[in-house]
DNA sequence: CTGAAAGCGCTAACAG
DNA sequence: CTGTTAGCGCTTTCAG
C-alpha cells in the first residue's frame, strides 16, 4: 500500500510537499500539486487514516451508540429510520459512523465512555438507553461530545433530540375525547424510559382538561413489547370491560393490543377503540388501519447529527430539538357506542 | 487522555513492559501486572486503536458497504435484519462495524476500495449491489478481503452468501401449480440483479417440469419497489386477463401488485393468487395474508459475517453459503376456479 | 514555495 | 522477566 513517502520518493519532493499539496494547502505551486496528484493515482495512493488521527487527534467518525439493537427492531424500524438520518447527514459532513451495540450482558465488560474513547470517535449519539443505564451518567459527564435521543440532558457538551411526547400522547387522547370516550385506558411502555413518562403526562393532561379523573387502574405497562402488551391487554379487557378505548404508548403494542381484542372477540372499533403511537409501516397495512400518532425518526436522525457536528465544531446552536408529531386518521377509532 | 507512556512513568516501568502486561502476554510477572492493570484503571487508560493500527495494520473493523440505504429499506427490513446478523457476530469477534453507504451520486467521487483503504478495514461486507456497478469488479479484485451478499463472486480472497433462489422460485411456482394454475404471471425486479436471474430460472424450470411454455408476454419487472409493481401489476391484468396467478419476486412488489389487483376489482385470492418472497413482516399482517417464500436476512449476516473472518485468519473453509428457503403458507393462493 | 525534523501512541524485535 | 530502540504514516512547526 502505497504511502506519502513513495509519492515524494516518485516525484523527487518532500512528505512534508505532497502531504501539503494533497490535503489542498495553497502554499503549493499548482505545478508540483498536479504532478503529485497524478503521482498519488499512479500508486493508487489512499491516506492512512490512523496515521493522520494519531496527530491531528480527530477520526472523522461518528459513533452510533445503540442498546437493544435486535430483530425485535424491524417490525417498528425505528432504529432503521434514525440511522438512515444519520447516515444521510453524516456522510455528507464527511463523517463515517461506526456501530456500537450493547446489551446487559455486554454493558458489564467496557463502560460506553470506554468504547467511545478506544476508537477515539469524535462524537456519539444514543439510541435506545434506559433512564436507569449505567453508564448513561458516565458519558454524559465525559468530554465527548454526544447527542441523546429521546432523553432530555443538558449540559454544555451534550445535546438531545426527542419528540413531542407529552403533546403528541394528549392528541391521542384528545382524539378519543371527541369521539365520545370517557373510559379511556392507557398501555405504556415502562418506567425507565422518559417518553413514558412524557406520554403518561399528555394521557392525564388530556383527561384532566376534560374533568375526567385519571385512574391508576386503567393504566397498563407493555414494555413496547407486542407480545407483553397483548398479555397485558388481556388483564385489562377482563379487569375493565367498562373502558370504551386504549391508547397505547406505541404501535407495535397497539397490534398486540388489537390481538387482545380479537381473542376477547371485542371488535374494534365498533367495540373497543384503538389509538397508537409512532406511525411505523404496519400500522397502514394492518386491518382495521390504525390510527396513531406519528413521529419522525428519520428527521430526528438527521437533526441528531446536525446537532453533534455543531457541537464538534463548537458553532453556537440550540443544542436540543424537540420535534411535533401529527394525527394519523384511519380506521381503529370509532364513536363510542350510546 | 492517559497513555501507555503516563502509565509507564506512574509505576516507574518501560512503555514495553506495560504494553505487553495489558495485552496479556505471559512474559510479565502478575505481580507487575496488577500494578499496571491498577495504575491503568486510575488514569482511566484507554488504548488507542489508531496508534495500535498503525503498527499492527489491523484495525478490528468491518466496513459494511451498502447502496441503496433509504427509507424504502424499512418495509423490507432486509438491510436491517442483515447488518443485525453482521453485528452479533462481529461483535462477539471483537470487530466494529463501519457503515459506507453510496448511492449513485456518492459513487462517482470514492471508489469502493478508496472508501475501504483509507479506514484500512480489515475486510468489507457488500451489500446491495447491483451487477452493473462501476466498482463492483475493482473491490472484488482487489486484496481487500471480501464477502458479497447476493452475488455469486469466485476468488481466493471473496466469499459471498446468498439464498437459493432458483430453488425458491421453483416452490414458489410449484405451489401455484399444485393450485391448479396454469397462467402464471411473474412480477421480477430487474435484470442487474443475480437472484432476479435466479428466480427467473426457477419460474421457468417450474413451468417446463409441469410442460407449460414459458411466455415473455407474462413476465413484468417491478425494479423491487411496491409502487413499479403495482403500476405493471395494472398493465398486466389488462394486457392478460388470463393470468390466474401472479409470482412476485419480493413481497413488497407482491403489495403492489395486491393494490392493483384492488384497484381492477380483482379480488385476491379467488380472482387471482399471489404469491411472494422474502416473507417480511408485513406479509403476515396484511390481508389477506401473503404466501411466500422466505429467506433468512439475519443468517445471511451470521454466515457473511463468519466468512469474512474465517478469510481474516486465513482459515481453510468454503467461502460460500447458500440458504434455504421455506414455503409460508397463508392466505392469498387459491385453487384456481375451474 | 519547499524541506528537515519532531512526534502522535503504540508494538515488536532484540538484548540483557 | 524487563528495557532499548526503531518505526508504523502522517501532520506540523520552524527554517530556509
Amino acid at each position: 500500500m502505497a504511502t506519502i513517502k513513495d509519492i515524494a520518493k516518485k516525484v523527487g519532493l518532500s512528505v512534508t510537499t505532497v502531504s501539503r499539496a494533497l490535503n489542498g494547502y495553497d502554499d503549493v505551486s499548482e505545478k508540483t500539486r498536479k504532478k503529485i496528484q497524478l503521482a498519488a493515482a499512479e500508486l493508487k495512493y489512499s491516506p492512512n487514516v490512523a496515521a493522520r488521527s494519531l496527530v491531528t487527534n480527530r477520526t472523522q467518525t461518528i459513533g452510533l451508540l445503540v442498546s437493544g439493537l435486535n430483530q425485535e427492531g424491524a417490525k417498528d424500524h425505528f432504529m432503521f429510520d434514525i440511522l438512515n438520518g444519520l447516515n444521510h447527514k453524516a456522510s455528507n459532513a464527511g463523517y463515517d459512523l461506526v456501530l456500537f451495540s450493547t446489551d446487559s450482558a455486554k454493558q458489564r465488560v467496557k463502560s460506553y465512555t470506554q468504547l467511545c474513547r478506544e476508537r477515539r470517535v469524535d462524537g456519539v449519539i444514543l439510541q435506545g438507553i434506559r433512564l436507569d443505564d449505567p453508564y448513561l451518567q458516565e458519558i454524559i459527564e465525559s468530554d465527548i461530545p454526544c447527542v441523546v435521543i429521546d432523553i432530555p440532558v443538558r449540559s454544555s457538551k451534550v445535546g438531545h433530540v426527542t419528540t413531542d411526547n407529552r403533546q403528541g400522547a394528549k392528541k391521542a387522547v384528545d382524539y378519543l375525547l371527541q369521539h365520545g370516550h370517557k373510559q379511556i385506558a392507557f398501555m405504556n411502555g415502562h418506567g425507565q424510559a422518559h417518553v413514558s413518562q412524557e406520554r403518561l403526562l399528555g394521557y392525564q393532561d388530556a383527561l384532566q382538561e376534560a374533568a375526567l379523573t385519571v385512574t391508576q387502574a386503567l393504566i397498563y405497562n407493555g414494555e413496547f413489547s407486542e407480545y407483553k402488551a397483548e398479555v397485558e391487554a388481556l388483564k385489562l379487557f377482563k379487569a375493565k370491560p367498562e373502558a370504551t378505548a386504549v391508547f397505547c404508548a406505541s404501535d407495535l403494542m397497539a397490534l398486540g393490543v388489537m390481538k387482545a381484542a380479537k381473542r376477547m372477540r371485542l371488535r374494534v372499533p365498533e367495540d373497543v377503540s384503538i389509538i397508537g403511537f409512532d406511525n411505523i409501516t404496519l400500522a397502514e397495512y394492518v386491518n382495521p388501519g390504525l390510527t396513531t400518532i406519528s413521529q419522525e425518526p428519520f428527521q430526528m436522525g438527521i437533526e441528531a447529527c446536525a446537532i453533534l457536528l455543531s457541537l464538534l465544531t463548537g458553532e453556537e446552536t440550540s443544542k436540543q430539538s424537540i420535534l411535533p408529531t401529527t394525527l394519523i386518521e384511519r380506521e381503529s377509532v370509532a364513536f363510542v357506542r350510546s
